[in-house]
DNA sequence: GTCAAATCTGGACAATCGTCAAGCAGGTGG
DNA sequence: CCACCTGCTTGACGATTGTCCAGATTTGAC
């Protein structure tokens, strides 16, 4: 109906790389980027190694194939929040409370990424798409920040660039100390981003 | 003359494996924490593979003795321009001038420590010396806040956690950025933090 | 000079990796 | 029923890895 053909391999084939590459992500979480391999990979879905060089011609194509999936499906995880929020501190608030939930819920998948974009300084094959995450995760920080700006009502004089570095690191740091066990490390990182937000925007910052 | 003994064999001993974790070093500036392998950093050094074995028990030992020696050379980098400079703006020109230097002329070592840091999150054994080191990183970045606010002659509210995640994080986009090639990605960081810094302080900030 | 300890070499080992190819299962079209 | 294509399994390969070790070499004490 949808084509002259009854069978949609083109549909088939792409939903099965999916499917690996949600069984991918999870061996990544977990071993990170130097120690997964293949056979590992395999062995967290419900096939075997070999049909991994069916579905992709390269590890570094499933790697790649893998961020790219990655990517779709963090980048609006604040839009929620963006978006219902009717009040600044309503929405500082309901993004602070998201920081945190998603690195206890979603851990593995964030220091997967911080490793993906460290082995992206070796190698060259992943600097693309590890950038376009990066531009886009730059994105969803300039949605945030605009939109409280916007809810503020004062001027917002700071760049994408800026607001998503001092964001990132804060967020990376968290994530190592929650990683590495240290008590309050979440509740540390909320604080400051409560600090710092407002020292974005205008005079008004004081609300 | 020095001792008793005429050989002093714990410092021959150490004296090589500092010889060698600097060989190491070079290596794993190179190529990274996963591509590194023993008979590579042997072949940047004087000796051959089978030595490393002789000095360290293991290669996270290595590894970890190499994270140690990196230290040390690296959280005094900004010592002297805190020291010799006697007015805020020329202690915050010479902080990101050499800021932009140390991308350029080190950009290997500093990929080597984010790559370190982020398997720190996978690999128990890397935990405390990197965090050892991202301590004092933090303890750097305090000493120039605080020597600026001094200079400055405005209070400084901001936590020392807070002052380095923000840094750090614009700090680790340039050197992504600078090692993709990307021009203008030094600049903007020096601009991002000479807009980032006056606001960790009082009213007066607008010097 | 002699001898033993310290130091270093280079080859070998098992394990593991990515990759590939030959072959099996199962459904589809003729 | 046969031929055929797709999807998948299994086993093997060459290469590379960390590790270990037997022996060569160097060093320093006497």
């Amino acid at each position: 109906m949808t084509s002259k053909v009854s069978r949609r391999p083109v549909d088939k084939f792409d939903e099965r790389r999916r499917e690996l590459a949600e069984s991918a992500l999870v061996t990544l979480g977990e071993l990170g980027y130097a120690r997964t391999t293949l056979r590992e990979i395999a062995s967290n879905s419900e096939f075997s190694h070999g049909v991994l060089h069916y579905y992709f011609s390269d590890k570094l194509e499933l790697i790649v194939f893998c961020v790219g999936y990655y990517k779709a499906r963090c980048v609006h995880r604040y839009d929620d929040v963006v978006e219902r929020s009717t009040t600044a501190d309503e929405l500082l608030e309901g993004f602070v409370a998201k920081l945190a939930e998603t690195i206890v819920e979603e851990a593995p998948m964030h220091r997967l990424w911080y490793d993906l974009r460290s082995q992206s300084m070796f190698e060259e094959s992943l600097r693309e798409p590890v950038d376009a995450i990066d531009r886009a995760l730059e994105e969803m920080a300039w949605r945030i920040v605009t939109r409280y700006a916007e809810l503020l009502g004062a001027p917002l004089t700071a760049t994408p660039a800026l607001v998503y570095g001092l964001l990132d690191g804060l967020f990376q740091q968290a994530l190592l100390g929650h990683i590495a066990g240290r008590e309050g490390a979440l509740g540390r990182m909320q604080d400051e981003v409560r600090a710092v937000m407002p020292l974005l925007f205008g005079d008004r910052a004081a609300a």
